[in-house]
DNA sequence: GAACTCATGTAAGGGGTTACATGATTAA
DNA sequence: TTAATCATGTAACCCCTTACATGAGTTC
């Protein structure tokens, strides 16, 4: 039910602040709430009507000129409790696949100077990412005086709690940078862990 | 391909360290790799006989007296070659499910003191893991000097990032928890968002 | 005697990914 | 005229999760 429970809360969190479409639902998932919040984008319209079908949500169709109609999904008051529940439920551990950190772990199977290359890109990457959470953060800063304040509020401290998280891996691709120099030349040397057994802890 | 390279490519890493059996495998999952390299453990023995019938790995049997045999398993050149190939590819950017991040978004909908607990139950998981990993990096340091120094410069540099990961999810729970109180007794006033469209981004 | 470690599995069903499909409008 | 935005989908296959199964030895 892990899995399954995240998607579903995922869109009622969405409508919970306000109405919209299932466009707009996998917009916000494209735009911000990946990669630390990851959704399966094609499920979003059968969960949708997964969730009418259960009573969660209401829809009603908005005709639109020039425009495709769109359908404007809201919670219903089951709903919300529903969602309510599951917030008082005991957080779990985050799960991840944190594919800098596996390749990091292994990179002394890897030519340095490829490794380089992957490590540059992968910087850039996560700069770029806490690029665009900074300029949100700062669109969302005026909210806080406006009505809604205490959702704002929320929502900024979970922003900067994912800025965080952005900026400890810009921090680890340039620290790898660092001592990727300095191991390269030595470990042009044979490798050493062919077939042997190695003595040491693998954590 | 993306989820199924991980769990291959974490078993191939894993052996390339040195050769082991399907429950060492599984153990160094649970222990360490969790949860920041979620790996589906019920597939572990299925996907090391998809590999051993590929040609990246080789078994052996060993027999035990006074425990069950094990069959132990290590990387052909072929299997080597694979996983070469696959750190030389670019990193793709993590990808994640954060209930905490997820949580906190909405907490205005969740009555405080619920939110309270949920919190400190986090905090104390996040700081028993935290903890979990200095050990783990006490016990490796004495590594740098033997033999293997390379690959256990670069697991120690992986386990940093860990690190530093593992105390980004305290602080951001001691954050929460310092917010909480501010929020409390404002926070018991009729849900705003009710139905109505609020006027803010929602990121 | 209970609980844990070592050691290896199976089976069903649900969930997710990849790839494909359509079609109108507007901005570069 | 090419690309992007708005808007909503389908289908197959693969992967993963959940739950269960076994059994000997060791530690408390």
């Amino acid at each position: 039910m892990a899995r399954k429970a995240a998607l579903k809360m995922s869109i009622l969190g969405l409508l919970s602040i306000r109405p919209m479409s299932g466009y707009e639902v996998r917009k916000h998932f494209l735009r911000a709430l990946s990669p630390f919040w990851a959704a399966p984008l094609t499920q979003i319209y059968p969960t949708l009507r997964a969730l009418k079908r259960a009573g969660l949500i209401k829809g009603r169709t908005v005709v639109q000129a020039g425009r495709p109609n769109k359908r404007v999904f809201s919670l219903s008051r089951q709903g919300r409790r529903e969602l309510t529940r599951w917030l008082a439920s005991p957080i779990a551990m985050p799960s991840m696949h944190h594919e800098f950190l596996h390749k990091v772990f292994l990179m002394n199977l890897l030519d340095p100077e490829k490794a380089l290359v992957n490590v540059k890109d992968y910087l850039r990457c996560t700069e770029h990412w806490l690029g665009n959470l900074l300029t949100i953060q700062r669109k969302m800063q005026p909210a806080l005086k406006g009505p809604f304040r205490e959702t704002v509020e929320y929502q900024l401290l979970s922003l900067e709690h994912l800025i965080h998280i952005a900026q400890t891996e810009v921090a680890g691709a340039k620290a790898t940078l660092d001592h990727l120099p300095r191991l390269h030349g030595q470990a042009t040397k044979a490798p050493p862990s062919r077939g042997a057994a190695a003595p040491f802890l693998t954590w």
